[in-house]
This record gives C-alpha cells, sequence and structure tokens, in this order.
DNA sequence: GCATGATCATGC
DNA sequence: GCATGATCATGC
C-alpha cells in the first residue's frame, strides 16, 4: 500500500470507529440523507443490516463484485450480529460469511493469489448487537476494529483454504463439510440446498454452493481479541471523550493542564504511578496523556506520527542533555536510503515536548510547559548530510569517527548500549558498540525550549 | 562547563 | 534478551 492509500485507509477505520457504542442512526453521515431521499428501504430482518450499514453510513452501493469494498482501499467491510449470554457478556452470534465459492475458479488458484486473500485480507469488522425488534438505525454497534486473519493466524488459515481446495481438485466438492477445517470453512449459501447446487470442475457430480466463513469459533475467538485490545485502550476513550469538541493539539495539552507547576513527585501520586529509573519523567508524560504501558500509544497518535519526548532544565533555564533516538542498525543503514532511514521517519514526527524544571541541584523538577513541536525542512536537510555521513561510514567499516556534537549544529551519533560490551553486528560481519542519533543539547535550547 | 563515552530501569 | 527513553560520569 502506498502513503495515500494507507491514509484513506487510517480515516475510513477512524470514521467506521465513530460508530462504537452507538447507532448508525445517531450518525451524521452524508450518506444517511441520501438513503432517505431517495426512498430506499432503510431495510430491516436478516442479513439486512450489513447491507444498510453499507449504503447509509459508508455510502456504498450494495455489490456482488470481487474487490473489497473499499477498492482500491484493500479493505472490505462485514457487519456481524452479537447475542448476549446469560451472564451479560457478549459473543458472536454467528459465523462471518467471507465470499461465495467459485469451484472451477478455486480450484486454479495458488493461496497467494487467491480470491479469498485479495478480498479479505483486511476486514473491517462491525460488531452489532442482535435485537430483532431494533430496526436498523436503532441497533447498538460494540466493536468496530480492523481484522488482519493472515497477521493472526496465517498458518491455520492458509491450511483450511488448501484442504477445502483439495477437495475440489479430488473431484469431491459434494463432500466438502464445514468440519473438514478449524478456522476458515466452507459454509453452504442459498435458501436451500436442493435449489443451490452447482457443477464443479473434476466430477459429473452436483455440489453445493457453498461460501467460505470464519466459522463460528472462529468469528468468537475474533471478537473476543478485539474486545481484549479495546479493554486495554478505556484510557484511549476517555482521550477520545476529552477530544471531542477539539483539535488534537488542545486536547493533549489540556491533558497536561492539570500538572504544571506540580513537581514529578505530586504528579506520581496523583496518577497513583510509581517508576524509576532514568526514563522516569518520560513514562510520567505518557501516563498522563493516558498510556497505560511504556510502549503503547493510541490510533490517532500513531496515525499522524506523534511521539512523546521530555526535556529537563536546570534553574539557569538551561537543558543538560542531549536528545536520543532509536539505535543505528548498521546492518540496515548501508542499504537504505534518507527518506525510507529510520532517522527520517523520527525527525518528519509531531513531537510533544514535556519541559520539566527545577529551582535548584537535587530538586524534584517541576512539570513547566508543553507544547507540540516539528524540525523545519531546513535542519532536516542538515541532518540528513549527517545522516549520509554516518551511513559513509558504516559502509566503510570505519567506527571511531562519527559525526560529533561539536561538529554539527543540530545532530551527532554518540553510544547508546546497555555498556560498553552492548554490541550490534555490523555488514562487515563483525560487532560494534550500539549507536544513535541525539539532537545537540543547544539545539533543543535555542529551538525548542526558548521558541 | 561542556562534549563525549558509558550506563540504567523498564516493559514486553 | 533486547529496544527504549533516557541520564550519569569523566576528562579536557
Amino acid at each position: 500500500m502506498d502513503e495515500n492509500k494507507e491514509r484513506q485507509f487510517d480515516k475510513i477505520v477512524v470514521f467506521a470507529m465513530k460508530l462504537e457504542g452507538s447507532t448508525v442512526g445517531k450518525q451524521n453521515s452524508p450518506y444517511s440523507i441520501i438513503v432517505e431521499s431517495v426512498g430506499e428501504e432503510t431495510g430491516s430482518g436478516k442479513g439486512s443490516f450489513g447491507q444498510y450499514l453499507e449504503k447509509a453510513y459508508f455510502g456504498i452501493r450494495t455489490n456482488n463484485e470481487s474487490r473489497p469494498d473499499f477498492w482500491p482501499i484493500p479493505l472490505e467491510l462485514k457487519a456481524s450480529p452479537l447475542k448476549r449470554l446469560k451472564n451479560g457478556d457478549l459473543t458472536a452470534k454467528e459465523r462471518i460469511v467471507l465470499n461465495i465459492i467459485n469451484y472451477r475458479e478455486m480450484a486454479g488458484e495458488t493461496f497467494e493469489n487467491s480470491h479469498f486473500k485479495f478480498k479479505n485480507e483486511s476486514i473491517l469488522l462491525v460488531w452489532y448487537v442482535h435485537d430483532k425488534n431494533l430496526e436498523n438505525p436503532d441497533k447498538e454497534i460494540d466493536l468496530v476494529g480492523v481484522w488482519k486473519c493472515l497477521e493472526e493466524d496465517f498458518e491455520q488459515i492458509k491450511q483450511d483454504w488448501e484442504t477445502i481446495k483439495a477437495k475440489i481438485c479430488s473431484g469431491h466438492a459434494e463432500d466438502i463439510s464445514e468440519g473438514d477445517t478449524f478456522l476458515l470453512g466452507a459454509c453452504t449459501k442459498g435458501s436451500t440446498a436442493a435449489t443451490s447446487l452447482v457443477q464443479q470442475p473434476f466430477s459429473p457430480v452436483l455440489a453445493k454452493q457453498r461460501a467460505l466463513c470464519f466459522k463460528h469459533g472462529y468469528a468468537s475467538h475474533i471478537y473476543d481479541v478485539m474486545q481484549s485490545r479495546r479493554a486495554r485502550k478505556d484510557s484511549e476513550i476517555r482521550f477520545m471523550a476529552n477530544k471531542k469538541e477539539r483539535n488534537l493539539e488542545q486536547a493533549v495539552l489540556a491533558m497536561f493542564e492539570p500538572y504544571i507547576g506540580k513537581t514529578s513527585a505530586q504528579i506520581e501520586d496523583a496518577l497513583d504511578y510509581h517508576v524509576g529509573g532514568k526514563s522516569r519523567l518520560a513514562y510520567i508524560s505518557r501516563r498522563i496523556i493516558g498510556f497505560s504501558k511504556k510502549n503503547e500509544s493510541f490510533y490517532e497518535f500513531d496515525v499522524a506520527n506523534i511521539q512523546v519526548k521530555t526535556i529537563r532544565l536546570e534553574k539557569n533555564g538551561k537543558n543538560r542533555e542531549s536528545m536520543s533516538f532509536r539505535n543505528v542498525n548498521f546492518c540496515e543503514i548501508v542499504g537504505q536510503d534518507w527518506e525510507d532511514s529510520d532517522l527520517y521517519e523520527e525527525l518528519t514526527s509531531k513531537f510533544i515536548m514535556v519541559i520539566f524544571r527545577r529551582e535548584s541541584d537535587g530538586m524534584d523538577y517541576v512539570l513547566d510547559n508543553v507544547r507540540f513541536w516539528n524540525m523545519s525542512q531546513k535542519d532536516i536537510d542538515v541532518c540528513e548530510e549527517v545522516w549520509e555521513k554516518t551511513k559513509y561510514l558504516v559502509m566503510y567499516g570505519d567506527y571511531n569517527h562519527f559525526p560529533k556534537e561539536s561538529e554539527n549544529p543540530i545532530i551527532h551519533v554518540r553510544p547508546k548500549g546497555k555498556n560498553s560490551e552492548d554490541l550490534m553486528a555490523t555488514p562487515q560481519g563483525g560487532f560494534e558498540k550500539k549507536k544513535c542519533f541525539f539532537l545537540n543539547r543547544e539545539y533543543i535550547l535555542q529551538n525548542v525550549v526558548e521558541k
């Protein structure tokens, strides 16, 4: 997927996620008006919710096409019902039906070039609560997310697909049963079996029309996994609520607002979160936004490529330290172009700079200021030169003359390992001390702190 | 006092 | 065991 398509993909997902905890009827989709104005069936009854959702919310015409629904974006839309158990939990009500099997075509496919993979690699799943007394616009949507079955369960899905294909190729499509396979099944499709018999390529015997599906048990599993991922994102929901009337930047600043002027110890107590180590202020800062774990982020942050960084100022208003980035991977950098490099990706991020300050040595740091920052293109161009030089040195196996802080006004290379025995493989086949890029202390001071 | 090299706690 | 997001310790 190219960058533009990825952006479109993300936009669709963010748009779809607005449905969570709501109904289609309560949303302002431009398409809901069109559906009403042309008097189309808003639909009720079995099987129609998916079609209604497609039209009224996403503006997609119902089709039998073999391409993913959002083509050219490789994303397929599926609405699937949930039922409530006696204990109140929700679980998948039924299997998720995918594309109809064309026996002749599937016999000629490999898994890699299969129609199944093409159409169902990424599925935008909209889980709604089944309630036969409610009309489609009023059905409650519980959970929305993307399921990539090949990332989650590649081996089993592929094996199941091969099992189904093998029956067709041996001329026994009429013997296919949903029990043959584990996750991906072949379920019957059509009103009654008698009227839905079709031909198969290697036998004159007619076989039942079937469709590929995620079997009921797998559908339940998918829901459970998606739900547990959401549970870990309660903080994200809180953030999104906070964001409703603001843009992302205002929302982030609003989350820091109550802690400005507080010491790090006071913030820890308020958050009921206590950590040690050199990254302590970084953990606390991320916790304020709501990231529960060190590596956790929010979808909207990932999409916009936003990073949180901390800066500490001493009583003279100056920072003591430079700012580090990811380790340089010696083997990778030699094969990369600047615009594909790790450093380029990091430097073109939007940064949330969390600035702490203390009034004297030994005192606790106080949260002073929070601001969004990104590097100017002019400065990025300077970093490109330093990166090229670093790449060049790695290519020629010189690990002792990387650009120093005194050589460049913006960025330099320095060791960054557990200790001096912490090594990384080199393209020459040896090992060298781990290194990473640092933004210069003075550069941070002038361009971030004093701007 | 600052640049440079060395090292640390944490989470997965 | 390793990457992360840093800070510490030193020597000029």
